[in-house]
DNA sequence: GCCCTAATTTAGGTTAGCCTAAAAAATGGT
DNA sequence: ACCATTTTTTAGGCTAACCTAAATTAGGGC
């Protein structure tokens, strides 16, 4: 058994990868380790084993290694802490999603645990229902900088993502129902004569200027 | 000359800590710099004749150190970074001081200018003429969770002040024609699937949640 | 079931970053 | 100006984390 004290970013990181390669059960070899890492096969062995040492990893010579429930731990916490620095990183500041990745995959290491939960509750989503909004990032981005305009000042062909609609009366409800909503994809087929036909994944629809103009479309 | 591939956390933690034990022009004493960074002389001596080697200080045996302009620059961007980052750490998290800083003084290592620059942004400060809006950290944890939390965190009927929004200057300035600008009261009427119905003295607008989370609310 | 190849481990080397102990240099009091 | 004390450096040792090269083992084809 091994005492808490920290792991080095070498070995946390080496305990991610072997949670990555891990599919369903099966040992994780030596070599798949070595090409994920770009360390030598010898490189890791010694890691692997010193892991084994602390109990975190069930090495076994020549036949790869598995994780204990010690270091499925492990790997929890930092795959935690590396999407929600991740998802700071990109949604709250914008940074553009190699960098994120690569900023988080080392501040990940030096995170406690009371700043992991404080950014989680900032992130304000539920640590154990995540899987969503990351599931769409398809990013339709024809020009660099992200525009939002109202759809009314986009032309034929326009594919963007509902961004904000102001509100009248009884408009919100309406469009929510049509699948025009904020989140949503949105591309506007033709326009003609102020108005404007759309599809969504609820399916196709007019509008008119007034309303086209009350809803802002971000690239 | 050195290049400009990256420190070790070590040896930016050396430069930092000259740096601070720099009162006037005087050279900063091997047997200080072993107190402040609790190694031992011969480390130290050993850490700033490879700073020496390198061109970040200038190193003179039996006399000790001072910084070069290459390793003051060094100094001054490790400072900036740690400052945002204990300030992100407090005042927007609301991690306690003692923490704050040791977190932000493991991390100040691993940020890139990218993600140092929108940080700065997102604490509202251009950076350039720092010391403005954030200056009043009134701080009385009341509670566990931070005190400056984004749209996105809360539920209906929340009602609180705009007090930043930041990152994009195109979305900032829809938003700020609709009312929702720093210093606004703002209200939350519902929230929707990740789509939230909020209301202004200007009207009422739906907004996505991405959108949301970029708009800090203040109690 | 044997052998060949590919995968893995061992052996031995390097560097950064730490250490202790011993040697050398600076410094201040008289 | 000398020398005792303090400061600093050198010398030599250790470990983690990398490497290459050589030895070993596993596993598939026949």
């Amino acid at each position: 058994m091994a005492s808490m004290d920290a792991l080095s970013e070498s070995a946390e990181m080496m305990i991610k990868n072997i949670n990555e390669l891990a599919a369903d059960d099966k040992r994780v070899r030596t070599s798949d380790l070595a090409a994920k890492t770009e360390l030598k096969p010898a490189t890791v062995t010694e890691m692997i084993q010193r892991l084994g040492d602390l109990g975190l990893v069930d090495y076994e010579a020549y036949h790869g290694v598995h994780l204990t429930k010690q270091g499925q731990h492990v790997a929890d916490v930092i795959e935690h802490r590396f999407n929600i620095l991740e998802r700071f990183l990109t949604e709250i500041l914008g940074v553009e999603t190699t960098e994120a990745s690569e900023v988080a995959c080392r501040m990940e290491h030096v995170l406690t645990r009371d700043v992991e939960h404080k950014l989680t509750t900032f992130l304000g989503v539920d640590p154990k229902k995540e899987s969503e909004l990351f599931c769409h990032k398809i990013n339709i981005n024809e020009d660099d900088s992200p525009k939002y305009l109202p759809l009314s000042n986009y032309s034929e062909g326009k594919k963007g993502t509902v961004k904000l609609i102001f509100e009248d009366e009884h408009l919100s409800k309406i469009l929510n129902e049509q699948g025009i909503r904020p989140g949503n994809k949105i591309m506007l087929n033709n326009n003609d004569d102020n108005v404007y036909h759309v599809e969504t994944d609820k399916g196709k629809f007019s509008i008119d200027r007034k309303t086209a103009s009350k809803i802002i479309i971000q690239n």
